[in-house]
DNA sequence: TCGTCAAATGTAAAGGTTTACATTGACGGT
DNA sequence: ACCGTCAATGTAAACCTTTACATTTGACGA
């Protein structure tokens, strides 16, 4: 029975005596197959372990069952639970998911448009921020299109991500509710619009506190852990410490937790810290890290979702779309009362 | 120019003026050209921005230019920089790469199985240790295969990893040099091929120190981070600690020195602790771990030259070849000389 | 009895590419 | 002047599927 090459429709056919028409048929639309016919045809398929072969349903359908994730680096840890929301939707409809990582190198942005362009998948889900074509000319004939985390800047393309404002209100509101007053928020919020929202809501929380801006002390990090051990010792300089650090993500709080056991001072002792996303990581620091956690698989899930209607419909983009999940607070160790000193003033 | 649908080959011979086989061939065979005719092709190639359909391509030379990876856990801290190397090579050899995951589901893999007989498949490469497919039956038209890590359990298929036996050398020699004499190995040799491979080394290093079998203590563990803390509690019932231990997986370290600091111990200056791997966090774990690093972008690298070679040759399977690449040791800040109650014994 | 209609099935084209085979034309050797 | 050879190019088939359209069949109402 196993011949040497993959049994083809028309092996089906000659099995069950009837025409290949038929066996599509009775592949995709059985309803429209009387039913004895139906079950000759699923014995053949049987008898022979008959597969359909995709490349010739997408070369006649003119779109193929694959998914394309684009993510700067496949490395990161915020990734791969994600991934797996998407897979698992994708899996649920007959899709498949393709994974290319841009490395931050336009060049490879641009090997993934002539993946698009031949064809070989049927939408597209960006975690860039940042479409990574060049020209938008080249979009002209993107397929369906859907970002995640952070709004894609340079086109109207729908996303998925967090509630970055709430998120971040959720820390600030903690660290208040234990006594601190001085909080110190480090992140990108100029160039970064998911920084921004988190900016947004570390505002709001002292506003509602009645802490006056004035006393508030904003540090600029572009979010890696090299950035947070940056601002601490910017700080350190100025001698304008506060007693809590609001970390714009995990990363920068594992780097200004570095520094701050470096100089020998104790966490959450003399100083708190919070992050944002809930790295895999976050609960292994010495203090485990007190931070917001993304609600990684469901924004997948949704995504996914989003774009596989997108699909169907056929409503190709322009809907502006904007969903946002609620992330939850994840209290461990790495916040406390602050420090008698602070009490003091 | 841009039309709505993408351009073909026959526009493309239209405008350059010549019929489409010759198309065909000045994009691949430009030496069976004409100098002439290739520079009108090149020029009307560029006039559509043309790029070849690869559905269409892979239907007629039947087989496509995609491989896939079938990793267990796609967050696994091992794998990213693995999938950067796979990456790299087969894109510069006009491959993709389509990564699957099977999160340790038997279902999952019967999966991917349907996909790589619906062709959409030219080869495969597989982390698991073992083919995700139930019987071996199935296989028997599988593409061509490449283990990665681990040698594949069931099936003559060749591997690349790292010489495990050599890498936990260097560990335990590093531990001898620096004082110990009594060693602990934490691993689960009997069922894992790779764990056992680096029990060998151990053993190999003790015998050369001279240090009888009867003075080794070898504790079970299946390499997670609870199996590192389950290890360790159960030598403190026995009372019979090492100074040192030697860990099959960071993992495994990172469960024995949560114990450890539970327990108020000082590493290094109580015990010494090595790991295997050294996955991205065993820089930050306090204190920073000593560890075997593995050379995980060049077993990607490696493996999917294998698979590629074994691609174009057309020598499918059944050579047992096994490519074993030199990992490094890395020392941190785990690892010092045993404590002075160790030395008065 | 026949015409109409619907359900079930068959026929054949189309999708874009690669390539075996056929054709053309130029050129060198006799 | 003719033939053989060879390089360059063209023609058409094949890869496998889906589906619009055509055909067959049988039931049913007039």
């Amino acid at each position: 029975m196993s011949n040497s090459s993959p049994a083809t429709i028309e092996d089906v056919a000659r099995i069950a005596e009837v025409s290949i028409a038929t066996v599509s048929r009775a592949i995709h639309t059985p309803e429209k197959v009387a039913k004895s016919t139906r079950l000759k045809v699923d014995q053949a398929i049987a008898i022979t372990g008959y597969t359909t072969n995709a490349m010739a349903r997408s070369l006649r359908l003119g779109r193929s069952n694959m998914i394309l994730v684009v993510a700067p680096d496949i490395g990161d840890p915020n990734f791969s639970n994600i991934l797996i929301g998407l897979e698992n939707e994708a899996r649920a409809h007959g899709y498949g998911v393709l994974i290319g990582h841009t490395q931050n190198e336009p060049q490879r942005g641009l090997e993934y448009l002539k993946f698009l362009n031949s064809n070989q998948a049927a939408g597209l889900i960006l975690f860039t921020g940042i479409l990574p074509f060049g020209h938008r000319a080249m979009t002209a004939r993107l397929p369906p299109c859907v970002g995640v985390f952070e709004p894609v800047f340079n086109g109207g393309i729908p996303y998925v991500g967090v509630d970055d404002a709430a998120g971040a209100r959720k820390a600030v509101d903690l660290l208040i509710a234990e006594g601190h007053r001085k909080i110190a928020f480090i992140g990108d919020s100029r160039t970064k619009l998911a920084h921004n929202r988190r900016r947004a809501g570390y505002d709001a929380g002292l506003d509602a506190a009645g802490i006056p801006a004035a006393g508030r002390i904003v540090m600029e990090g572009d979010g890696t852990i090299e950035s947070g051990r940056l601002a601490l010792e910017q700080l350190f300089m100025r001698d304008d410490l506060p007693s809590a650090f609001m970390c714009v993500n995990d990363q920068t709080a594992l780097g200004v937790m570095i520094g701050l056991k470096a100089r020998g001072y104790d966490i959450p002792g003399d100083f708190s810290v919070t992050g944002f996303d809930d790295i895999p990581q976050a609960s292994f620091m010495t203090p485990s890290l007190t931070t917001i956690r993304q609600p990684r698989t469901a924004i997948g899930k949704r995504a996914m979702a989003l774009l596989l209607e997108m699909l169907s419909d056929g409503t190709s983009a322009e809907t502006e779309t904007e969903i946002l999940l609620r992330p939850d607070l994840v209290v461990r160790n790495s916040v406390a009362a602050p420090s008698r000193q602070w009490a003091a003033r």
